[in-house]
DNA sequence: TGTACATCAGTGAACGCGCGTTCACTGATGTAC
DNA sequence: TGTACATCAGTGAACGCGCGTTCACTGATGTAC
Protein backbone atom coordinates (compact mmCIF):
# COMPACT_ATOMS: atom_id res chain seq x y z
CA UNK A 1 0.00 0.00 0.00
CA UNK A 2 1.22 2.99 -1.10
CA UNK A 3 1.53 6.62 1.07
CA UNK A 4 -0.87 8.25 -0.97
CA UNK A 5 -4.71 8.32 0.85
CA UNK A 6 -4.15 7.73 4.34
CA UNK A 7 -7.35 6.66 6.94
CA UNK A 8 -8.38 9.09 8.96
CA UNK A 9 -7.05 7.09 12.13
CA UNK A 10 -3.76 7.92 10.49
CA UNK A 11 -4.39 11.14 9.53
CA UNK A 12 -5.21 11.74 13.66
CA UNK A 13 -2.17 9.25 14.94
CA UNK A 14 0.48 11.27 13.24
CA UNK A 15 -1.22 14.23 14.26
CA UNK A 16 -1.19 13.39 17.85
CA UNK A 17 2.23 12.37 17.62
CA UNK A 18 3.63 15.72 15.63
CA UNK A 19 1.56 17.02 18.72
CA UNK A 20 3.65 15.35 21.33
CA UNK A 21 6.82 16.38 19.62
CA UNK A 22 6.12 19.58 19.14
CA UNK A 23 5.37 19.60 23.09
CA UNK A 24 8.51 18.04 23.73
CA UNK A 25 10.54 21.03 21.54
CA UNK A 26 9.03 23.28 23.88
CA UNK A 27 10.22 21.48 27.07
CA UNK A 28 13.83 20.82 25.59
CA UNK A 29 13.69 24.37 24.91
CA UNK A 30 12.79 25.87 28.29
CA UNK A 31 14.75 22.97 30.16
CA UNK A 32 17.25 20.88 28.17
CA UNK A 33 17.11 17.31 27.23
CA UNK A 34 17.56 15.80 30.74
CA UNK A 35 14.64 18.10 31.77
CA UNK A 36 11.80 16.20 28.64
CA UNK A 37 9.57 14.50 30.66
CA UNK A 38 6.38 11.86 29.55
CA UNK A 39 4.05 12.85 32.08
CA UNK A 40 4.48 16.41 31.81
CA UNK A 41 4.12 16.24 27.88
CA UNK A 42 0.92 14.25 28.45
CA UNK A 43 -0.50 16.78 30.91
CA UNK A 44 -0.10 19.24 28.77
CA UNK A 45 -1.47 17.74 26.05
CA UNK A 46 -4.85 17.20 28.24
CA UNK A 47 -4.19 13.41 28.35
CA UNK A 48 -2.98 11.07 31.19
CA UNK A 49 0.62 9.85 31.40
CA UNK A 50 -0.24 5.95 30.02
CA UNK A 51 -1.37 7.29 26.44
CA UNK A 52 2.03 8.56 24.82
CA UNK A 53 2.65 5.09 24.87
CA UNK A 54 0.04 4.48 22.02
CA UNK A 55 2.57 6.64 19.86
CA UNK A 56 6.16 5.87 21.68
CA UNK A 57 7.67 3.26 22.56
CA UNK A 58 8.91 5.24 25.56
CA UNK A 59 10.91 8.14 26.72
CA UNK A 60 14.25 6.87 24.84
CA UNK A 61 12.39 6.15 21.65
CA UNK A 62 10.48 9.77 21.64
CA UNK A 63 13.86 11.29 22.11
CA UNK A 64 15.87 9.22 19.78
CA UNK A 65 13.21 10.40 17.06
CA UNK A 66 13.19 14.27 18.16
CA UNK A 67 17.50 13.96 17.76
CA UNK A 68 16.94 12.31 13.93
CA UNK A 69 14.82 14.97 13.22
CA UNK A 70 17.03 17.38 14.42
CA UNK A 71 19.77 16.04 12.12
CA UNK A 72 17.62 16.12 9.25
CA UNK A 73 16.55 19.30 9.33
CA UNK A 74 20.29 20.19 9.62
CA UNK A 75 21.48 18.25 6.81
CA UNK A 76 17.92 19.75 4.54
CA UNK A 77 19.57 22.89 5.47
CA UNK A 78 22.87 22.34 4.28
CA UNK A 79 22.00 20.59 1.36
CA UNK A 80 19.61 23.71 -0.02
CA UNK A 81 22.46 26.23 0.73
CA UNK A 82 25.22 23.93 -0.83
CA UNK A 83 22.75 24.07 -3.89
CA UNK A 84 22.20 27.47 -3.94
CA UNK A 85 24.87 29.00 -5.16
CA UNK A 86 26.20 31.00 -1.68
CA UNK A 87 29.26 29.01 -1.11
CA UNK A 88 30.73 28.89 2.07
CA UNK A 89 29.94 31.90 3.95
CA UNK A 90 25.83 31.14 2.74
CA UNK A 91 26.42 27.22 4.36
CA UNK A 92 27.94 29.02 6.94
CA UNK A 93 25.30 31.88 7.93
CA UNK A 94 22.62 29.77 6.90
CA UNK A 95 24.10 27.57 9.80
CA UNK A 96 24.12 30.35 12.48
CA UNK A 97 20.49 30.86 11.46
CA UNK A 98 19.70 27.71 12.03
CA UNK A 99 20.90 27.29 15.27
CA UNK A 100 19.50 30.67 16.85
CA UNK A 101 16.53 29.65 15.71
CA UNK A 102 16.32 27.20 18.65
CA UNK A 103 19.71 26.15 20.77
CA UNK A 104 18.72 23.46 22.64
CA UNK A 105 17.92 21.99 19.24
CA UNK A 106 21.79 22.64 17.94
CA UNK A 107 22.68 21.29 21.30
CA UNK A 108 20.95 18.41 20.62
CA UNK A 109 23.18 17.52 17.67
CA UNK A 110 26.97 18.97 18.93
CA UNK A 111 25.88 19.55 22.21
CA UNK A 112 27.46 17.96 25.96
CA UNK A 113 26.91 13.86 25.03
CA UNK A 114 24.32 12.26 27.28
CA UNK A 115 25.90 9.86 29.68
CA UNK A 116 25.04 6.75 28.26
CA UNK A 117 23.29 7.57 25.32
CA UNK A 118 24.49 6.11 21.75
CA UNK A 119 23.02 7.13 18.26
CA UNK A 120 21.60 4.22 16.00
CA UNK A 121 22.73 3.95 12.75
CA UNK A 122 20.55 5.90 10.63
CA UNK A 123 21.65 8.94 12.24
CA UNK A 124 25.12 8.58 11.57
CA UNK A 125 23.87 8.45 8.27
CA UNK A 126 22.37 11.54 8.20
CA UNK A 127 25.75 12.94 9.72
CA UNK A 128 27.09 11.79 6.97
CA UNK A 129 25.03 13.92 4.60
CA UNK A 130 25.93 16.92 6.72
CA UNK A 131 29.41 16.18 5.97
CA UNK A 132 29.21 15.49 2.16
CA UNK A 133 26.97 18.97 1.80
CA UNK A 134 29.94 20.72 3.38
CA UNK A 135 32.61 18.74 1.16
CA UNK A 136 30.96 20.03 -1.82
CA UNK A 137 30.95 23.77 -0.60
CA UNK A 138 34.87 23.48 0.70
CA UNK A 139 36.07 22.10 -2.95
CA UNK A 140 34.18 24.58 -4.68
CA UNK A 141 35.51 27.02 -2.15
CA UNK A 142 39.11 25.53 -3.08
CA UNK A 143 39.04 26.20 -6.86
CA UNK A 144 38.07 29.59 -6.34
CA UNK A 145 40.93 30.17 -3.47
CA UNK A 146 43.61 28.71 -5.72
CA UNK A 147 43.50 30.24 -8.74
CA UNK A 148 44.42 34.19 -7.91
CA UNK A 149 46.36 34.26 -5.18
CA UNK A 150 48.38 31.76 -2.94
CA UNK A 151 47.39 29.38 0.08
CA UNK A 152 47.32 32.27 2.97
CA UNK A 153 49.40 31.45 6.08
CA UNK A 154 49.50 28.22 5.93
CA UNK A 155 53.14 28.23 4.61
CA UNK A 156 54.28 29.79 7.55
CA UNK A 157 55.15 25.74 8.37
CA UNK A 158 56.16 24.85 4.87
CA UNK A 159 54.01 22.11 3.02
CA UNK A 160 50.67 21.12 5.24
CA UNK A 161 51.71 18.20 7.22
CA UNK A 162 48.21 17.45 8.00
CA UNK A 163 47.17 18.00 4.53
CA UNK A 164 49.35 14.61 4.57
CA UNK A 165 48.08 12.37 7.21
CA UNK A 166 44.37 13.30 5.64
CA UNK A 167 45.07 12.18 2.32
CA UNK A 168 45.69 8.41 4.64
CA UNK A 169 42.91 8.87 6.78
CA UNK A 170 39.76 10.13 4.87
CA UNK A 171 37.32 7.37 6.22
CA UNK A 172 35.13 9.55 7.52
CA UNK A 173 34.14 11.47 4.07
CA UNK A 174 32.36 8.17 3.41
CA UNK A 175 34.01 8.62 -0.35
CA UNK A 176 33.79 12.15 -1.35
CA UNK A 177 36.01 12.63 -3.99
CA UNK A 178 37.37 15.70 -2.45
CA UNK A 179 41.51 16.70 -2.21
CA UNK A 180 43.26 16.77 1.14
CA UNK A 181 43.04 20.65 0.96
CA UNK A 182 39.31 20.50 0.90
CA UNK A 183 38.70 17.92 3.73
CA UNK A 184 41.19 19.97 5.89
CA UNK A 185 39.43 23.38 5.41
CA UNK A 186 35.65 20.78 6.05
CA UNK A 187 37.17 20.60 9.33
CA UNK A 188 37.99 23.69 9.56
CA UNK A 189 34.84 25.02 9.18
CA UNK A 190 32.66 23.01 11.75
CA UNK A 191 35.35 22.98 14.41
CA UNK A 192 35.59 26.64 14.25
CA UNK A 193 32.23 27.51 13.64
CA UNK A 194 30.61 25.31 16.07
CA UNK A 195 33.04 27.07 18.15
CA UNK A 196 31.91 30.12 17.89
CA UNK A 197 27.90 28.92 17.50
CA UNK A 198 28.56 26.71 21.16
CA UNK A 199 29.67 29.68 22.92
CA UNK A 200 27.40 32.05 21.68
CA UNK A 201 24.44 30.23 22.44
CA UNK A 202 25.69 28.60 25.30
CA UNK A 203 25.66 32.98 26.60
CA UNK A 204 29.20 33.19 26.67
CA UNK A 205 29.57 36.34 25.02
CA UNK A 206 26.63 38.05 26.43
CA UNK A 207 27.64 41.18 28.31
CA UNK A 208 31.14 40.81 26.71
CA UNK A 209 30.23 43.96 24.54
CA UNK A 210 31.33 42.97 21.04
CA UNK A 211 29.11 41.78 18.59
CA UNK A 212 28.78 37.77 17.95
CA UNK A 213 27.62 38.17 14.27
CA UNK A 214 30.77 40.72 13.63
CA UNK A 215 32.67 38.22 15.11
CA UNK A 216 31.03 35.40 13.20
CA UNK A 217 30.95 37.32 9.59
CA UNK A 218 35.20 37.63 10.70
CA UNK A 219 35.68 33.84 11.05
CA UNK A 220 33.46 33.52 7.73
CA UNK A 221 35.59 35.58 5.95
CA UNK A 222 38.94 34.40 6.98
CA UNK A 223 37.59 30.66 5.97
CA UNK A 224 35.89 31.66 2.38
CA UNK A 225 39.47 33.05 1.67
CA UNK A 226 42.50 30.98 2.08
CA UNK A 227 42.10 29.11 5.53
CA UNK B 1 42.70 34.01 63.95
CA UNK B 2 45.29 33.18 60.94
CA UNK B 3 45.16 29.60 58.91
CA UNK B 4 48.18 28.46 60.01
CA UNK B 5 47.01 26.62 63.13
CA UNK B 6 43.71 24.43 62.54
CA UNK B 7 42.07 22.62 64.97
CA UNK B 8 41.46 18.93 64.77
CA UNK B 9 38.09 19.49 64.36
CA UNK B 10 38.91 21.65 61.20
CA UNK B 11 41.06 19.36 59.87
CA UNK B 12 38.52 16.37 59.50
CA UNK B 13 36.13 19.05 58.38
CA UNK B 14 37.42 19.80 55.27
CA UNK B 15 38.90 16.39 54.86
CA UNK B 16 35.98 15.24 54.71
CA UNK B 17 34.71 18.12 52.10
CA UNK B 18 37.43 17.02 49.98
CA UNK B 19 36.02 13.34 49.99
CA UNK B 20 32.48 14.53 49.18
CA UNK B 21 34.08 16.79 46.10
CA UNK B 22 35.67 13.49 45.02
CA UNK B 23 33.02 11.55 45.08
CA UNK B 24 30.97 14.12 43.40
CA UNK B 25 33.95 14.34 40.87
CA UNK B 26 33.60 10.64 39.92
CA UNK B 27 29.90 11.04 39.25
CA UNK B 28 29.93 14.16 36.92
CA UNK B 29 32.95 12.48 34.99
CA UNK B 30 30.52 8.97 34.82
CA UNK B 31 27.21 10.83 34.24
CA UNK B 32 27.43 14.52 33.99
CA UNK B 33 26.65 17.27 36.21
CA UNK B 34 22.89 16.90 35.69
CA UNK B 35 23.45 13.09 36.89
CA UNK B 36 24.79 14.68 40.54
CA UNK B 37 22.85 12.93 43.49
CA UNK B 38 23.71 13.50 47.26
CA UNK B 39 22.41 10.56 48.68
CA UNK B 40 24.32 8.38 46.14
CA UNK B 41 27.58 10.20 47.41
CA UNK B 42 26.56 9.83 50.88
CA UNK B 43 26.22 6.14 50.07
CA UNK B 44 29.80 5.94 48.11
CA UNK B 45 31.33 7.48 51.58
CA UNK B 46 29.39 4.79 54.16
CA UNK B 47 27.29 7.65 55.48
CA UNK B 48 23.55 8.32 55.33
CA UNK B 49 21.85 11.48 53.22
CA UNK B 50 21.37 13.96 55.52
CA UNK B 51 24.92 13.98 56.97
CA UNK B 52 26.52 15.86 53.71
CA UNK B 53 24.12 18.95 55.22
CA UNK B 54 26.88 19.41 57.72
CA UNK B 55 29.12 19.81 54.25
CA UNK B 56 26.99 21.90 52.14
CA UNK B 57 24.11 23.99 52.24
CA UNK B 58 22.71 21.69 49.51
CA UNK B 59 22.55 19.97 46.08
CA UNK B 60 23.18 23.77 44.15
CA UNK B 61 26.00 25.00 47.04
CA UNK B 62 28.14 21.92 45.86
CA UNK B 63 28.15 22.19 42.39
CA UNK B 64 28.49 26.05 42.53
CA UNK B 65 31.49 24.63 44.26
CA UNK B 66 32.53 22.75 42.19
CA UNK B 67 31.73 24.34 39.23
CA UNK B 68 34.43 27.37 40.93
CA UNK B 69 36.97 25.06 41.44
CA UNK B 70 36.66 23.98 37.91
CA UNK B 71 37.20 27.37 36.97
CA UNK B 72 40.11 28.07 39.39
CA UNK B 73 41.62 25.38 37.93
CA UNK B 74 41.96 26.37 34.54
CA UNK B 75 42.84 30.04 35.57
CA UNK B 76 45.74 28.55 37.25
CA UNK B 77 46.80 26.31 34.55
CA UNK B 78 46.30 29.39 31.72
CA UNK B 79 48.73 31.68 34.15
CA UNK B 80 51.28 28.95 34.86
CA UNK B 81 51.34 28.80 30.86
CA UNK B 82 51.09 32.13 30.08
CA UNK B 83 53.85 33.01 32.22
CA UNK B 84 56.30 29.93 31.14
CA UNK B 85 57.46 31.52 27.85
CA UNK B 86 55.79 28.16 25.63
CA UNK B 87 53.33 31.31 23.87
CA UNK B 88 50.53 30.73 22.06
CA UNK B 89 51.30 27.21 21.19
CA UNK B 90 52.07 26.33 25.06
CA UNK B 91 49.07 27.81 26.30
CA UNK B 92 46.72 26.01 24.11
CA UNK B 93 48.30 22.60 24.31
CA UNK B 94 48.14 23.31 28.13
CA UNK B 95 44.89 23.94 27.64
CA UNK B 96 44.10 20.36 25.38
CA UNK B 97 45.73 18.51 28.29
CA UNK B 98 43.71 20.40 31.32
CA UNK B 99 40.62 19.11 29.06
CA UNK B 100 41.51 15.72 28.40
CA UNK B 101 41.93 14.86 32.22
CA UNK B 102 38.69 15.78 32.71
CA UNK B 103 36.42 16.13 30.13
CA UNK B 104 33.33 16.65 32.00
CA UNK B 105 34.96 19.44 34.15
CA UNK B 106 35.66 21.10 30.57
CA UNK B 107 32.19 21.02 29.90
CA UNK B 108 31.23 22.24 33.51
CA UNK B 109 32.56 25.13 32.47
CA UNK B 110 32.46 25.86 28.45
CA UNK B 111 29.38 23.10 27.69
CA UNK B 112 25.76 23.72 27.27
CA UNK B 113 24.18 25.78 29.98
CA UNK B 114 22.59 24.27 32.95
CA UNK B 115 18.71 25.59 32.68
CA UNK B 116 18.55 27.78 35.25
CA UNK B 117 21.96 28.08 37.11
CA UNK B 118 23.71 31.29 36.85
CA UNK B 119 26.99 31.91 38.10
CA UNK B 120 27.96 33.74 41.32
CA UNK B 121 30.10 37.12 41.13
CA UNK B 122 33.31 35.34 41.98
CA UNK B 123 33.05 33.16 39.36
CA UNK B 124 32.47 35.46 36.59
CA UNK B 125 35.70 37.20 37.99
CA UNK B 126 37.99 33.75 37.71
CA UNK B 127 36.90 34.16 34.32
CA UNK B 128 38.10 37.46 33.14
CA UNK B 129 41.08 35.50 34.84
CA UNK B 130 41.21 33.60 31.96
CA UNK B 131 40.74 36.00 29.62
CA UNK B 132 43.28 38.13 30.74
CA UNK B 133 46.25 35.15 30.95
CA UNK B 134 44.76 34.24 27.36
CA UNK B 135 45.30 38.32 25.92
CA UNK B 136 48.80 38.57 27.52
CA UNK B 137 49.70 35.60 25.32
CA UNK B 138 48.06 37.20 22.47
CA UNK B 139 49.72 40.80 23.00
CA UNK B 140 53.46 39.08 22.70
CA UNK B 141 51.92 36.86 20.07
CA UNK B 142 51.04 39.52 17.80
CA UNK B 143 54.63 41.59 18.95
CA UNK B 144 55.84 38.49 17.04
CA UNK B 145 54.02 38.27 14.23
CA UNK B 146 53.77 42.14 13.26
CA UNK B 147 57.45 42.20 12.71
CA UNK B 148 59.23 40.01 10.22
CA UNK B 149 55.78 38.91 7.74
CA UNK B 150 52.44 40.64 6.80
CA UNK B 151 49.39 40.05 9.17
CA UNK B 152 48.42 36.72 6.59
CA UNK B 153 45.50 36.44 4.97
CA UNK B 154 43.53 39.45 6.64
CA UNK B 155 43.90 41.33 3.71
CA UNK B 156 41.53 39.46 1.74
CA UNK B 157 38.67 41.73 2.98
CA UNK B 158 41.06 44.81 2.99
CA UNK B 159 41.26 46.51 6.84
CA UNK B 160 39.69 44.55 9.16
CA UNK B 161 36.69 45.83 10.23
CA UNK B 162 36.11 43.50 13.41
CA UNK B 163 39.06 45.07 14.73
CA UNK B 164 37.74 48.71 14.59
CA UNK B 165 34.33 47.15 16.04
CA UNK B 166 36.81 45.58 18.68
CA UNK B 167 38.28 48.88 19.46
CA UNK B 168 34.68 50.47 20.65
CA UNK B 169 33.90 47.20 22.09
CA UNK B 170 36.24 45.90 24.61
CA UNK B 171 34.45 46.11 28.49
CA UNK B 172 34.80 42.18 28.54
CA UNK B 173 38.65 42.58 28.33
CA UNK B 174 38.55 44.49 31.89
CA UNK B 175 40.92 47.30 31.19
CA UNK B 176 43.43 45.13 29.87
CA UNK B 177 45.76 47.26 27.36
CA UNK B 178 45.94 44.85 24.95
CA UNK B 179 45.62 46.29 21.04
CA UNK B 180 42.88 45.39 18.91
CA UNK B 181 44.09 42.92 16.93
CA UNK B 182 45.22 40.79 19.87
CA UNK B 183 41.85 41.30 21.24
CA UNK B 184 40.62 39.59 17.78
CA UNK B 185 43.60 37.52 18.18
CA UNK B 186 42.35 36.31 21.62
CA UNK B 187 38.51 35.69 21.02
CA UNK B 188 39.56 33.27 17.86
CA UNK B 189 41.86 31.13 19.99
CA UNK B 190 38.90 30.93 22.44
CA UNK B 191 36.46 30.31 19.70
CA UNK B 192 38.58 27.78 17.53
CA UNK B 193 40.32 26.05 20.38
CA UNK B 194 36.68 25.56 22.21
CA UNK B 195 35.32 24.48 18.96
CA UNK B 196 37.88 21.88 18.32
CA UNK B 197 38.26 20.59 22.22
CA UNK B 198 33.92 20.84 22.93
CA UNK B 199 33.95 18.29 19.72
CA UNK B 200 36.61 15.86 20.72
CA UNK B 201 35.82 15.60 24.23
CA UNK B 202 32.00 14.81 22.93
CA UNK B 203 32.88 12.24 20.66
CA UNK B 204 32.39 13.50 17.21
CA UNK B 205 35.47 12.98 15.92
CA UNK B 206 35.67 9.35 17.43
CA UNK B 207 35.44 6.83 13.85
CA UNK B 208 36.12 9.48 11.49
CA UNK B 209 40.11 8.14 11.15
CA UNK B 210 42.43 11.28 11.24
CA UNK B 211 44.64 11.66 14.61
CA UNK B 212 42.80 14.92 16.28
CA UNK B 213 45.67 15.54 17.45
CA UNK B 214 46.91 16.52 14.48
CA UNK B 215 44.21 18.66 13.57
CA UNK B 216 44.79 20.47 16.87
CA UNK B 217 48.34 21.42 16.15
CA UNK B 218 47.36 22.51 12.57
CA UNK B 219 44.95 24.74 13.88
CA UNK B 220 46.96 25.83 16.88
CA UNK B 221 49.79 26.75 14.13
CA UNK B 222 47.78 28.76 12.14
CA UNK B 223 46.33 30.82 15.36
CA UNK B 224 50.15 31.12 16.03
CA UNK B 225 51.10 32.71 12.92
CA UNK B 226 49.32 36.06 11.53
CA UNK B 227 45.33 34.82 12.15
C1' DT C 1 -28.69 -0.59 5.67
C1' DG C 2 -27.86 -3.08 9.62
C1' DT C 3 -25.54 -6.13 12.58
C1' DA C 4 -21.14 -8.52 14.65
C1' DC C 5 -16.73 -8.05 15.41
C1' DA C 6 -11.97 -6.24 15.56
C1' DT C 7 -9.10 -2.40 16.22
C1' DC C 8 -7.27 0.92 18.91
C1' DA C 9 -7.17 5.52 21.70
C1' DG C 10 -7.31 6.77 26.22
C1' DT C 11 -8.17 6.13 31.41
C1' DG C 12 -7.10 5.31 36.25
C1' DA C 13 -4.90 2.80 39.57
C1' DA C 14 -0.81 1.00 40.97
C1' DC C 15 4.36 -0.23 41.38
C1' DG C 16 8.90 0.88 42.55
C1' DC C 17 12.21 4.08 42.40
C1' DG C 18 15.35 7.89 43.73
C1' DC C 19 15.50 12.41 44.60
C1' DG C 20 16.36 16.80 47.92
C1' DT C 21 15.38 18.16 52.22
C1' DT C 22 13.48 18.65 57.41
C1' DC C 23 13.57 17.23 61.95
C1' DA C 24 14.39 15.38 66.48
C1' DC C 25 17.72 12.86 68.46
C1' DT C 26 22.24 10.20 70.00
C1' DG C 27 27.14 10.23 71.04
C1' DA C 28 31.45 11.58 70.61
C1' DT C 29 34.80 15.34 70.78
C1' DG C 30 36.40 19.49 72.34
C1' DT C 31 36.55 23.51 75.85
C1' DA C 32 36.32 26.04 80.40
C1' DC C 33 36.79 26.18 85.03
C1' DT D 1 43.26 16.03 86.92
C1' DG D 2 38.51 15.99 87.00
C1' DT D 3 34.01 17.65 86.28
C1' DA D 4 30.21 20.43 83.61
C1' DC D 5 29.00 22.10 79.57
C1' DA D 6 28.92 23.38 74.64
C1' DT D 7 29.85 22.07 70.06
C1' DC D 8 29.02 19.41 66.32
C1' DA D 9 29.16 14.96 63.28
C1' DG D 10 26.11 11.61 62.05
C1' DT D 11 21.66 8.76 62.26
C1' DG D 12 17.02 7.24 61.08
C1' DA D 13 12.52 8.22 60.11
C1' DA D 14 9.61 10.80 57.48
C1' DC D 15 7.63 14.12 53.83
C1' DG D 16 6.37 15.22 49.30
C1' DC D 17 7.57 14.93 44.84
C1' DG D 18 7.90 13.43 40.00
C1' DC D 19 9.56 10.09 37.26
C1' DG D 20 8.97 5.90 33.66
C1' DT D 21 6.34 2.16 33.07
C1' DT D 22 2.70 -1.99 33.56
C1' DC D 23 -1.83 -3.47 33.56
C1' DA D 24 -6.72 -4.32 33.17
C1' DC D 25 -10.32 -2.01 31.48
C1' DT D 26 -13.86 1.32 28.96
C1' DG D 27 -15.66 3.33 24.74
C1' DA D 28 -15.41 4.99 20.49
C1' DT D 29 -14.18 4.21 15.65
C1' DG D 30 -13.54 1.52 11.84
C1' DT D 31 -14.31 -2.94 8.97
C1' DA D 32 -16.65 -7.21 7.09
C1' DC D 33 -20.48 -9.58 5.93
Amino acid sequence: MTAGAASPRERYRSQVRAEIKARAWEQIASAGATGLSLNAIAKELGMSGPALYRYFGGRDELITELIRDAYRSLADTFRAAADSGGGLPGLAHALRRWALADPQRYFLVYGTPVPGYHAPDDITAIAQEIMAALLDVCVAADADTHGPDTHGAADTHGPDTFDAHLADHRQWAGGHPAPPAALHRALLCWTRLHGHLSLELAGHFTGMGFDPELLFAAEVDELAGGH
